[in-house]
DNA sequence: ATCTTAATTTCGGCA
DNA sequence: TGCCGAAGTTAAGAT
């Protein structure tokens, strides 16, 4: 990985066109040839950058340019699609190689299929008498994350989110409205869980006789096990 | 902004739980206290990071953690969420700090608004005898990108998207669903335009009545002026 | 401040 | 490999 710190310009052009005006900024150079460019602010996202596959290359400034003041020229150009980002280095304040091999990568916990997990163990937060048929039951238009039977043994199919919006609404709609076709599992009703319900989703839900249940992930862990904490 | 490579690992509590193994890595942090963890590899998007407003401290290690061979750790506490980022260093291989200043950011242009006024501009694009009526439409749930009229006066709305997803055909059926209740527009067809339409959007949109239409953006531009090109 | 929508989204899973 | 949906999505614009 090479570390630049450098006044520079950037152009892309691929998908949209994009330019940076000159200014101070750190430039990284990634083991795969992509390219980051980034400032001391703005979050995670660079300002610009170019994905792998790509390859790197070192242009010579012409006269013109090297009058300009331009120093050394990087064009990074994406392998498929042809995409060019374009640095134009003005002055490099720091330059610097490091060897980082590759990394384990990241371990997460706590997402979306934990919540799935638990409740499918916990199913009777969904009412008395629930019970579990299936977890990402299979449709024709994709898995419906918990089919479930409520006490009357109707089907009952679970949407769950982490944050409940419009979308999630939207996406069990469609799956509601293609098994309430199936005679063998007509009526179906919906459920839409999850940790935090917008008020638009659940508006959205609700007129559409969806019912909606929040779910408490911590309260969720602790019934089903005492869950080590980093912290 | 400070650069450390370093030999460490990485927790992270908040929205989830997540963790990174011992291994060597770029630190970035920025002036606005927000800190990134890159690996040699992967795209943009840092292993683990922790996003402005946040506070960084420096923790003094403990024996116990002395003696596990931590030589700094690095806590990193959002504001308002709490999230925490905890960096524990084993061995920093370098560590320098530079002057950027702000920057001035980035220009773009190519995106969905310029679709969109290409495509009031050369509405014909949507079939003979098709008349613009209004861009960016108002409805009670939000604007329709386009609302014209085809040859035999009725109304058209179109939905324009850069790539056509399952989201827009479904955005446009609300939009169509609230329009033709009104009468002074009804009946109001749709149209889902895209410079690229998936598969799936399409069926779901050719299956209730929305008509699909491929915009080529380079044709558009080239048909409206000849536009400046960067490289 | 909150909500909605786009993104050069990236990322992972599964057919 | 391509398609689809989730993401600690992030980020920008509108209300």
């Amino acid at each position: 990985m090479r570390l630049v710190i450098a006044r520079c310009s950037v152009d892309y052009v691929g998908r949209l066109t994009a330019h940076l005006p000159e200014a101070t900024r750190l430039l990284i150079h990634k083991a795969d040839g992509s390219l980051l460019v980034h400032s001391d602010g703005g979050s995670y996202k660079p300002l610009n950058w170019m994905s792998p596959p790509c390859v790197f290359a070192e242009v010579e400034p012409n006269d013109e340019q090297a009058d300009a003041g331009i120093a050394q020229i990087w064009e990074v150009t994406h392998k498929k699609t042809g995409d060019k980002l374009r640095v134009q280095l003005f002055e490099v304040l720091s330059d610097s190689d490091h060897h980082l091999g590759i990394d384990p990568g990241l371990m997460k916990d706590g997402v979306e299929a934990h919540l799935q997990e638990l409740l499918a163990a916990q199913i009777e937060r969904l009412g008395d008498g629930h019970e579990l048929v299936r977890r990402e039951y299979m449709t024709a238009i994709g898995p419906v994350d918990i089919l479930a039977r409520d006490e009357a043994g109707k089907s009952v199919a679970v949407e769950i989110k982490r944050r409940g919006e419009i979308d999630g609404v939207e996406q069990l709609t469609r799956y509601l409205e293609l098994m309430n076709r199936d005679p063998l599992l007509a009526p179906v009703t919906g459920v839409f869980a999850a940790q935090e319900i917008k008020p638009q989703a659940r508006t959205l839900a609700e007129d559409r006789g969806i019912r909606c249940v929040v779910l408490d992930y911590d309260d969720m862990r602790g019934t089903d096990s005492g869950a080590p904490r980093l912290f």
